[in-house]
DNA sequence: CTGTTAGCGCTTTCAG
DNA sequence: CTGAAAGCGCTAACAG
């Protein structure tokens, strides 16, 4: 179990020369059949099993990258590292993956435990400052999700389109002053956001306030429905669904309840109908970003990204069930 | 960007041999501090990083772990993946991660591409013939999760003790006839916990019915519905959170409010409380698992490990806000 | 404290 | 089609 057969072992028991078992399992169609099967058999039986390790070293390829998140338990992760894991599958990849826990110098540590044992790197809502990134991409081929930095190939899921159009949506409803419960300063996505309602709300001649909920989360969002109430918005727009869970709870411990006495618009979409009453959001493609992103990376390797890229995503409003008229308190 | 400069640039430029930028950065103790920074310096300016790869193969050890999952987008397993990665920082691993979609020729490929170049192995849910898995396990140690091996260590987590202290909840509350939401009958898991319930409810004098929703989702805890207030039960035992919150919108959808009119309970507690009415669940501890997983893998490799692991963990009920006691229907 | 000398296990020309 | 030989970049005794 400790000590694996090596290739001088399969070659000796089988009669042939290491490289013959090396072709064997690497161009078997340079060799006769019959000495592939005679490799293949004695390997088979010994239970040896090639050493990327050393295939590596010598090949100067090993087919792993790397691909880093903030926090995996964050819904919308996951199915962005699935359709990215499916996509590396399929060029015989293997992607170690890290979890940061929103803390950069866990980010920062992870990337140069990896950069050095990865051909590429996938970043997503990457927290490092911009000269790091930059280090790690000098280093290796680097590809950003939800960070824009000129010259570093990037899939941006944009917001704004979303957001826009969730203020829009309020407006409709009647709503007149909403407050924006923001995320992560440092992050991209949330200046995105924040960006995007503010411009719509001005246009719209709505007032708007906005509350911190930082690092987001169901319990931030909890916390901050006393600051959304006091705000004396009628709705408000969450940097993420599960703050906008957060609040919503939080909401409902004051009694208030949404969305008859408040409105409440999440961000990501991750929830989708499982709550109820079911979130009213704005989808993001995260599935396409991870396919996307994987795409770029395997361009980049394999030199044929010349320009640089910046792959943006539209986003849109799904509206449900926690979105209704304003409701008029007293006082 | 492609030939990252060897340890031998960097001993040529600070004018050292090789063995001493070897050990400026893997025994700074053993070598005076004036060279480490000499050494260090210059490394940094032509941007050198020691090449993992080769120092495994010298070593013989590289610190890389493989983690296989069947679904990563099931809230069941991020938690898992989070803490058994937080367990393997820890020791400075790096983790592989390989999702099937269930699939069992997509974990065996996965499997087989890990084999090769990690020191250890963890297989959750493990849909492989015990064979396939016994070949994995002597090729490099293997840890199972929520797979039931003799021989090779594994974590399983045991449902049946949540499930009956649900049930004693819902009796506590005044219940007296529930209703057990069946998941996949070809599961396991699901087998467990309507045995446990089963169980229970004749011990308490319940009367039990059961209805499917197969296979398990919001969809098909919506369908059923229906059924569960045909059932006569005043209370809902689900296989899992997912399908639970269908109940809770299938019972909404029928003026049916949850816990007022009806409790409902769910199981592995994935949705925590990002609900509303926060969800009780059966919690499942997965996170304890991963951590738990990942340490016996750590012992395995230090041959810590001697007789047969086998570690059950226990369930537990979490009790929030969708049991309440029974409501009285008229008629 | 630092340099010299062998490899780690595999791939890959280059000959046969 | 197969073998011999030369490394891939790094570490690890062993000397000095």
């Amino acid at each position: 179990m400790k000590n694996n057969p090596t290739i001088s072992q399969v070659a000796e028991l089988a009669g042939v020369s290491r490289a013959t078992v090396s072709r064997a399992f690497t161009r078997p169609d340079l060799i006769s059949a019959k000495t592939v099967e005679k490799v293949r058999k004695t390997a088979q039986e010994i239970g040896y099993v090639p050493n990327r390790v050393a295939r590596a070293l010598s090949t100067g390829r090993h087919g792993n990258i790397g691909l880093i998140v903030p926090d995996i338990s964050n819904p919308f992760f996951p199915p962005l590292i699935r359709s990215m894991q499916r996509e590396a599958d399929e060029a015989s990849f293997s992607v170690f993956i890290g979890n940061t826990d929103e803390q950069v110098d866990r980010e920062d540590q992870l990337a140069e435990r990896f950069v050095g044992q990865v051909e590429g790197l996938v970043l997503c809502s990457s927290r490092l400052p911009e000269e790091q990134v930059r280090y790690y991409a000098a280093l290796r081929p680097v590809v950003l999700v939800n960070r824009d930095i000129k010259g570093i190939p990037r899939v941006l899921i944009d917001s704004a389109a979303g957001m826009t159009k969730a203020v829009s949506h309020l407006a409709e409803l009647g709503h007149r002053s909403v407050v924006y419960i923001e995320g992560p300063s440092t992050s991209w996505s949330n200046q995105q956001r924040r960006l995007a309602v503010r411009k719509a709300a001005k246009k719209l001649k709505m007032s708007l306030t906005s509350v911190s909920a930082n690092p987001p989360g169901f319990d931030a969002g909890f916390l901050a429905a006393g600051k959304v109430l006091e705000s004396g918005a009628t709705a408000a727009i969450a940097f993420d669904d599960i703050t906008a869970q957060g609040i919503i709870a939080g909401l409902a411990k004051a009694d208030v309840s949404t969305p008859d006495k408040f409105s409440v618009i999440g961000c990501d979409d991750v929830l989708g109908a499982l709550t109820h009453p079911q979130l009213t959001s704005v989808s993001n493609s995260c599935e396409e970003a991870g396919r996307i992103a994987l795409h770029l990376l395997k361009d980049l390797l394999t030199s044929k990204l010349t320009s640089d890229v910046r792959y943006v995503l539209e986003t849109d409003l799904v509206v449900r069930e926690t979105t209704a008229p304003p409701f008029r308190r007293k006082k």
